[in-house]
RNA sequence: CGGGGUGUAGCGCAGUCCGGUUAGCGUACCUGCUUUGGGAGCAGGGGGUCGCAGGUUCGAAUCCUGCCACCCCGACCA
């Protein structure tokens, strides 16, 4: 049974890996555990980017930039902090090279650093090192501000777009006045995220806080936006902490108040990463490749003409030219794909491994008839259409797609989601994948146990639904409520 | 760092046990002709430090020694 179930996640693994290669959005790279992300992964991330960065805006939040380098003091001046994250910092000791002899290229010794730097792997202490200069007063509050960036973790273990060494993300990092200010501004944002997650990535979420021992190095609390894959293992798409005064004590960042009192202001941290890319292609693809939400697809319709000649092909193109017009008048991406090198089988299966919402196919027998054929990705499903109103019909088929994959991610999140009362109906249960809602006694030794016996975590304690008491599956203490559990990426 | 495995054309591999013509297959790439409504067919062509360094031998992808890199399992992964 164990040998099976390693069996099918490296088969799972592989079926992923694949498709991130043959739907050309990324690859690993020669530098250990990076990844190149390709043109079409990139144009999905940028979607993703403007549509969250938008967000943020109409919130208040402003961007800035810090440095990529962060001296090693800063570092260690939350102590629970640099202690999450002292086993994955890649640091620079040297500043030069020289030519060697024997080796070409060598480190300079003469040019070691007095103190060496780190590569953020995330930005909390720079950036509330800075934040002591900007804050004198409660005038000077709330600070909205919110970095895009690249970090890097020297992760063991690597995965395309979940886990890699270097990545893609956005931290807000915000100040404020008073605690309510601050756990409001970490609810606000964690809600940004899961409308995100819902409305763009079609993807539904579980918002909740988790245990302590999951929480984010240095957080009074760490909320969470936690994801169902299709293989039924959760996937953590977003976290918004409240860090209580701890990184402005660590900092020494402190405001005069209304009452000309010095206090220590209170803060947030939020992010999300390219690791949406991979929530995205776990959430919704099949056998047949990626399918992409239409609103984050690159191009959104690409049109294949099949013409036997460039005389055709010209037909084709004055043919189409009024449709494509019309779709772009209503902002709807559109490719015409004349490359005469490939064929139009070829180009149909190119299109469906990459995801393209909708794909129109127009030939002779369209021009003869006033048709083109619609094919849409989510089902599949090819009709024929008239083409005069085409362009009111694919408006609303793209809304119809992105509304279905909701819908269909939705269904299985719910097929993969059960209540448990027993721990043996716990163990059997978490061979199937998916959440478990079960209750627990609220202590890190359960966690710890059934994290040790089952491989499963608690993914979060939900905020949202009905709460009913019950005593814990392992020790039988009371529970307030259920929470869930899950294996993770 | 421990256990297991793999390094041969851009990619995927055979050949290695048992040394022996010019190192091969699939795919991708290039050229020509025929094709084009779901990944075309035929013919021809280009592309190799066989991971690296030593050694054994008339002769090494193949045997021996050392090294390097990568993958999987474990440890690690807010």
């Amino acid at each position: 049974m164990a040998d099976e179930l390693t069996k099918r996640a490296v088969d799972h693994a592989q079926w992923y890996n694949d498709l991130v290669l043959k739907a050309d959005l990324a690859e690993h790279s020669d530098v250990r555990g990076c990844m190149v992300i390709k043109p079409h992964g990139y144009a999905i991330w940028e979607r993703m980017r403007d549509a969250l960065d938008t967000m943020f805006k109409a919130t208040g939040h402003v961007n800035a930039y810090f440095p990529l380098f962060i001296p090693k003091s800063y570092l260690a001046k939350e102590a629970s902090h640099v202690e999450g994250f002292a086993k994955e910092c890649a640091v620079v000791t040297h500043y030069r090279l020289k030519s060697d002899p024997v080796h070409g290229v060598v480190v300079d010794p003469e040019a070691k650093l007095e103190e060496e730097l780190i590569v953020r792997p995330t930005s909390e202490t720079i950036i509330w090192n800075t934040y002591r200069g900007w804050i004198k007063s409660y005038r000077d509050l709330p600070l909205l501000v919110n970095q895009w960036a690249n970090v890097v973790r020297w992760e063991m273990r690597t995965r395309l777009f979940l886990r890699t060494s270097e990545f893609l993300w956005q931290e807000g990092h915000t100040a404020h006045a008073t605690r309510e200010e601050a756990e409001e501004e970490t609810r606000r944002m964690l809600d940004v995220y899961a409308r995100f997650a819902e409305e763009w990535l079609a993807m539904p979420v579980i918002k909740g806080v988790k245990t302590a021992s999951e929480r984010f190095a240095g957080a009074v609390d760490t909320f969470c936006v936690e994801a169902m894959m299709q293989d039924g293992k959760a996937l953590q798409a977003g976290t918004s902490h409240f860090l209580g005064q701890n990184f402005a004590k660590a900092f020494d960042v402190k405001f005069t108040n209304r009452e000309n009192r010095q206090e220590h202001v209170w803060a947030t941290s939020w992010g999300v990463s390219t690791r949406l890319v991979g929530a995205m292609i776990l959430t919704h693809s099949d056998d047949h490749g990626l399918v992409i939400p239409p609103k984050l697809a690159p191009v959104q319709v690409a049109i294949v003409p099949i013409a036997r000649n460039a005389e055709q092909m010209h037909a084709i193109a004055a043919y189409a030219r009024p449709m494509i017009e019309a779709l772009r008048g209503k902002g709807i991406t559109v490719k015409f794909d004349d490359d005469d090198t490939k064929k139009p089988g070829w180009k149909f299966a190119e299109y469906e491994f990459k995801g393209y919402p909708v794909r129109i196919a127009i030939g002779p027998r369209d021009m003869e008839n006033g048709t083109v054929e619609v094919a849409r990705r989510d089902t599949l499903e090819k009709e024929s259409l008239q083409v005069t109103d085409i362009a009111d019909k694919v408006e609303h088929l793209l809304e119809a797609i992105q509304d279905n994959l909701y819908q269909k991610a939705l269904a299985m999140r719910e097929h993969l989601t059960r209540a448990v009362d027993s721990y043996a109906e716990f163990k059997e249960a978490i061979e199937e994948g998916g959440f478990l809602l079960a209750h627990w006694d609220g202590t890190a030794e359960t966690e710890a146990l059934i994290k040790q016996e089952t491989k499963a975590t608690i993914r979060c304690i939900p905020l949202d639904g009905a709460r009913s008491t019950g005593t814990c599956m392992v020790t039988g203490a009371p529970s307030a409520q259920r929470v869930y559990f899950a294996r993770a990426y």
